[in-house]
DNA sequence: ATGAAAGCGCTAACAT
DNA sequence: ATGTTAGCGCTTTCAT
């Protein structure tokens, strides 16, 4: 016999089949007609858009994602919502999703890399349609997982280990080279390398430029001037402390990363410390406010909204085409020569330190 | 007849029943004790959760949203997300979301008012279950829409105009008071206010702060010495060409919000003005550099995470209880002295100006 | 070109 | 305490 059922609340919301009865055709014509397959007559049409905008109907997303086991959104994870390349990469990557159609969900990882299996499994559960992310420290299989359930991943900025993913990246190598390179043309020799976090493959990357460029000029790359911080300022700040303790300073520093720059800047201004006159300085990663930093700032700039426009279209691309061959792209990056590398005073200013 | 379907592809995602199978139970107590809804044996709790765990179950959040009629996700609405404040605001937002097992939908308005309209129907078909939002400039209607389908919605920052929302702000016009009356105690008179967009309440909350702090020291709030950018850098660095025309030039500056700042002072480096000796400045909103900028800017510093916290608590209280009051939280702003409004200076150095 | 209806995976009402 | 099953709103197959 049938059960009996409490009716659910009638939704406030209006459905395809209350713009179907509107219209006088069936829901799978309204369904037909506002995903655009084509095969309805003119007509039609017509009379469906009108009620559709009549109702002001938008689709219950969770309902066609069930049916059709795929979210119209993509998961964006990143490491520091607060870090500003993130946020402009995640700019960049919002314009072409959202025209696209594709909502995004954010997962901020806090550099909390615990919290990065929680926010894949969520992830995973809502059935996103790709994935955007920067890798942190270990985890390939936790990405294989969603990569098993056909879900395309792109990684942004750093290259990951064991995992067959589309890329977008810079000329970390090569931006970095050219920016010690500008520091020896000003005469620098003892010039340090303040990496972020280590392990990952823009720092080292930047850190082969570093060394491909003392190397070139004939310059030891002194271990001692090879340090490490994390992706916060206070990375920064210690590593200036111990560059200080160093029995033997650095003339000029090459900073590989936007927040650790400006944690090597805290720690300079506190110890009242000259730049450039005492200390030179470049740091990979522009930033909207360099040019007004104390002093401005000289810079390897990245093209942050392009990587995440490109990382957004590599997805998309993707999506239409899933055995289409990963594809990598290098963006480039560019030399910004403002004040804090010296460049703007004579040369012998600068090496009279020594 | 029955008709005949094509079996769709069996998902590669296990399901409630896959774990009820292993469990030797019915979907109905997988779903209870992963719901935690109680009422099953501690035997069969254990089991579930053995059996979850084995298969790595990830439950499908578009059923669940389509029969719960609500998705477990929040929607934040931020006009521009590579503005730190919004950033940090987010962050704050996120932990306490994702700790309640909330994802997070973000949508950019990148300061272009007709996306907010697509937006809040993307939103709408989402389901989320309640939305944060930043008001931009006209749309009570529109938000009015999400209300009605029942869809909790929390102001930050900027009051909405009737609109009866939640609503998490600071103390803008005592905050903004306290900052001026600093550069008067410095001995400056003219003191120009430059607010970002003009026409929200954060801004006019800021600016009447301005002004009852110069009508008590008896000082013209002279009309040439208020002005308005938008939220973008451009807009400070404008105005800031325009005091610069001034018959008149102020002494001093007080921004009314961290972009506005920040164009300002390109402006003012470009032109070669020294801060503080022939300019003063206190900006709204602190940033994480703000101490290493030229000069270390003095600030009214926001809780900007905390405004985030408390949004999304006062978001998780009104979906627990949908008929509690409204709630208004005003949480405090601290004037932070650094060199900027020339505080370590002698006060004949800052006059000397006139 | 159009319509009827099954079924996506989950939850909760109802039955036991 | 546990199980059975309808149905959330959409898309899509199949039938016409």
């Amino acid at each position: 016999m049938p059960v009996i059922r409490r009716q659910a609340a009638a939704s406030s919301l209006p459905q395809v089949k209350d713009v179907a009865r509107l219209a006088r055709v069936s829901t799978a014509t309204v369904s037909r007609v506002l995903s655009g397959i084509g095969g309805v007559s003119e007509n039609l049409v017509l009379r469906v858009r009108r009620a559709a905008e009549r109702l002001n109907y938008a689709p219950n997303r969770a309902a066609r994602s069930l049916r059709v086991r795929r979210a119209q959104s993509i998961g964006i994870i990143v490491p520091d919502i607060e870090n500003p390349f993130f946020t402009s990469v995640m700019c960049g990557a919002d314009g072409v999703l959202q025209d696209a159609g594709y909502t995004m969900i954010v997962a901020n990882l806090d550099e909390n890399p615990e919290r990065e299996q929680v926010h894949l499994n969520t992830i995973r559960g809502e059935g996103v349609a790709g994935v955007i992310f920067t890798p942190t420290i270990a985890q390939a299989a936790d990405y294989r997982t969603l990569q098993d359930c056909g879900v395309p991943l792109v990684a942004v900025s750093r290259r990951p280990h064991n995992l067959n993913v589309d890329f977008v990246g810079v000329t970390n190598e090569d931006g970095s080279k050219e920016a010690v390179e500008h520091l020896i043309a000003l005469g620098h020799r003892r010039i340090a390398f303040v990496g972020g976090a280590a392990k990952v493959s823009s720092t080292q990357d930047r850190l082969a430029g570093y060394r491909r460029a003392m190397a070139e000029a004939g310059f030891d790359a002194d271990s001692d001037l090879i340090l490490f911080g994390d992706l916060r300022q206070s990375g920064g700040y210690e590593a200036m402390l111990r560059i200080l303790e160093l029995p033997q300073q650095p003339t000029a520093i090459f900073s590989g990363t936007n927040f650790t720059t400006l944690g090597l800047l805290r720690a300079i201004h506190e110890k009242g410390i000259r730049i450039p006159e005492e200390m030179a300085m470049v740091g990979f990663d522009d930033m909207p406010w360099a040019g007004s930093l104390q002093p401005p700032l000289t810079s390897v700039a990245q093209p942050t909204n392009e990587i995440g426009r490109v990382a957004a279209q590599l997805l998309l691309a993707r999506l239409r085409d899933p055995k289409r061959p990963l594809e990598e792209v290098t963006l480039p990056t560019t030399l910004i020569v403002r004040a804090s590398c010296g460049a703007t005073r004579h040369l012998d200013m600068v090496r009279s330190r020594k």
